[in-house]
DNA sequence: ACGAGTATACTTGTATACAAGTATTATAAA
DNA sequence: TTTATAATACTTGTATACAAGTATACTCGT
């Protein structure tokens, strides 16, 4: 598999990945992004020729989006389901969903190594804000949530996370590269948010909690659909730099 | 692939299936069942060998059950993690958060031909127990689930859905096996409990449907770990069989 | 011109071959 | 006996080959 100049996915986050990771992770972002329209229909030989690669890690590739609900396995091809407005609130759905449990059940544990990791990554976040890495400023951001709902030790919570974690993470690693170029003053409120989170188990305050939870998400649903457009012209954009 | 005459799971309801989803539903049930004991460790070579397959399905299988959280994929081989009792209180944690977030939305549309639709489903049930066909009532009593689950159309709630049902089917069979020989006075009860459902929803009773919902629990959760040991047990014999 | 039937170019699913890396075991030296 | 090193037998990941089935398109007959 050549390294593709136009790769949307983070390069660095692919050093020790396989074959079959590197397509997945490359084809689920060309979906959310757009680049691959819904509807459109893969073909297993297709992409195997698009990506210089034999089916096996392209068959990986699809199966694990097809768990991912962004494309359905149909007798004759793929088809891309992708990411429509509805599916963007089920998605935000199922994260009040399962953050909503998971606090539920912070409120029974100890939670101080936990503040203490969310602090950190709240200071990362601030650098990489600083240094306007938006990749890495996704990362962190994931990463928060992701601890979060880890501490609690709960596998089938956590399977659901992993479920949805791929598609969330394109979905904010898009909206954050859009956010530096056009809406940088959205960070201080952004992480404004988090640190409210973080009061908000330190308290034990479900009220606090539930109302930052809700702040986070008209942060970034609200205005997920106004960076969708420009992420698509983005998207064909780089589409069109290798016609 | 030869047809095994061991195969725990129906095979009636892997006529069409590929190879691949024949191994899985099998090598699911198996660790399900205990039969794979937690901490084994899978080659895929040995599986390919002993179910008479390539690697291929064998491969498609492992990672499958690895996204239902059944195995751990790592560096050398893959780790069966199977079902304790803190894995089993989980996902019905998680049906239980799913199943009011649903019935939630139920509140809100028209649920005439679901609820048509739901006692045909018990109807089956109450046949399928006059018969005392364990596979049958299962697969209707997971129906049951499944079709209030997509009345609301709600796909990521669906995707959730998809990864739990094997492992709940897998849950279901067994115990219902369990029950037609040891149990079988159980029946009534958990056919009431289902009209009961049923009841909840026409009336939009959130408090009937909580209700019905925690005796449904307690009916299969509260008896799954002595079912468990019997299952076991079977599952023994059926191999103690092949000796 | 139009329909029936066949040929062809696809599709997926499975088997096999190969490459690269890892753990284990055996052997040799101290 | 113990330790270090090398050979061997595993492991997964990827590529390729093959089989069976499906849709498309084309040709032949009417």
């Amino acid at each position: 598999m050549t390294e593709f100049k136009d790769f949307l996915y983070p390069q660095k986050w692919l050093i020790k990945a396989s074959t079959g990771e590197k397509v997945t992770s490359e084809l689920r972002l060309r979906i959310i992004s757009g680049w691959i329209e819904s509807g459109t229909i893969l073909s297993e030989n297709k992409l195997a020729a698009e990506f210089s690669v034999s089916r096996s890690p392209i068959r990986e590739a699809l199966k694990t989006l097809a768990s991912e609900n962004l494309i359905r396995l149909e007798r004759m091809g793929a088809v891309v389901i992708g990411l429509t407005d509805k599916e963007i609130e089920e998605i935000y759905d199922v994260r009040l969903l399962i953050e909503t449990f998971v606090f539920e059940r912070l409120l029974k544990i100890e939670i101080t190594e936990l503040t203490i990791e969310l602090s950190k990554i709240v200071e990362m976040m601030k650098v990489a804000i600083k240094y306007q890495d938006a990749d890495e400023f996704s990362y962190q951001d994931i990463l928060f949530h992701e601890t979060i709902i880890r501490s609690i030790d709960h596998s089938y919570i956590l399977m659901i996370w992993n479920n949805l974690k791929p598609v969330m993470e394109g979905l904010i690693l898009l909206s954050m590269r859009m956010r530096f170029k056009e809406k940088y003053e959205d960070f201080p409120r952004i992480l404004k948010n988090h640190e409210l989170y973080i009061t908000a188990i330190q308290a034990k305050d479900r009220k606090l909690m539930v109302q930052s939870l809700h702040d986070n998400f008209d942060d970034v649903q609200g205005k997920v659909e106004d960076l969708w457009k420009s992420q698509q012209m983005l998207a064909k954009g780089v589409e069109q730099q290798n016609d």
